[in-house]
DNA sequence: CGTACTCTTGATTTCACTCAATTCAGGTGG
DNA sequence: CCACCTGAATTGAGTGAAATCAAGAGTACG
């Protein structure tokens, strides 16, 4: 299993290209999209370090991947792969789970995408990300690795809006942010509540 | 495996119920949502005949599913169903390869609630169904099995907005509608270009 | 140290939501 | 068989939230 480098912005895979292998994120950060014929993106996911890439329909990417800041990617040959979870069931069973997972969630964000307003959908994001950066207890300070344009090709919403959001979650005393890419949950019960209210 | 029949607006599976049971569609339509707190509603899926119904998280279904119109439904309890996918290790590979699909479907339907206008989401939608009930070629006449209530709650708009996307697509000739559960796409390949530009 | 990018804020426009009324279709009972 | 009733769909007017257009301030990187 061969490890590289990956520049930021640089992109791994392409949707539509030949899946040949499979990836797992050792360290930084993926940025799994789709782009849009008038140019636009949607963000899918981002990936963290443990992470898995390279879900394939007809032997072929789903979705582009990039690297949101410099990134390191072991890669395995689909093949390989494949003979791997061959020999170990278990294996297959906790890919099964891992996908059915990752399918439940993507329907938690279409419910957010489709009936949140900007704020709402913002303290979610927040929320998410507090969740998955504490180990044991989510964390109240949150490092955001991506800029303003990634949260809103996520959320579905303009680089304006997400920055009017960020501002008014700061009015409202949810959050604090000493710098753009530092955010302190004030009260997450509150937040929380603000988000699926 | 049991077949019962669920009457029109019937629950069969609540989200958050222990997830006893898997089942497959025989016969009519199911719709699969999420409740929010403030009453409304996401369909994150409409189930035809011989889909699969039971995803759970924690041995807890993930979201709710209830009828559309009188639908049989047929029955069989997770244990056993666990021990059939043990015995037949091809069946896992296909549900593996199910749910991956399910998840990239799920992604591309992120981007259109995400990033489209009403038409669109509204045209794209048409071409899903046409897609769905033309077994070799799309079909160009649809069915409309489900309300504009459903339709609205699906691509995450209002009732009143899918009629106005109707009556818009109706007057630029991309589709004609005999009365509202039938629709017929005048220009399979312009509505095409229309729902991705 | 300067240049380019990112982020924030302001003004205006647009598109979908809300509220309200009317039409239409299907089903029921006289 | 027709009149009525109910729920569904359409249409209209007005409002509101996010997009767009446009500057300016901040920050990071070469």
């Amino acid at each position: 299993m061969a490890c590289v480098p990956v520049a930021r912005n640089q992109v791994l895979v392409s949707a539509g290209e030949p899946a040949d292998y499979v990836y797992f994120v050792f360290e930084g950060m993926m940025r799994v999209y789709k782009l849009v014929s008038d140019g636009r993106r949607q963000i899918s996911g981002f990936l963290y370090p443990e992470d898995f890439l390279g879900l394939a329909v007809n032997g072929r990417y789903g979705y582009s991947a990039d690297a949101v800041i410099p990134t390191v990617v072991c890669r395995m040959p689909w093949a390989k792969f494949e003979q791997f979870i061959d020999d170990v069931p278990r294996l297959e069973r906790h890919l099964l789970e891992e996908v059915g997972n990752k399918l439940i969630s993507a329907q938690d964000r279409l419910l957010v995408l489709g009936r949140r307003s900007s704020s709402k959908r913002l303290a979610w994001f927040l929320l998410m990300l507090a969740q998955r950066q504490g180990r044991d207890r989510p964390a109240t300070v949150i490092h955001l690795v991506m800029g303003r344009a990634d949260i809103a090709d996520y959320l579905g919403l303009t680089v304006e809006t997400v920055s009017r959001s960020f501002t008014s979650l700061r009015i409202s005393d949810l959050i604090d942010a000493p710098n753009s890419h530092t955010v302190r949950l004030l009260d997450p019960n509150r937040l929380r509540d603000f988000a699926d209210s």
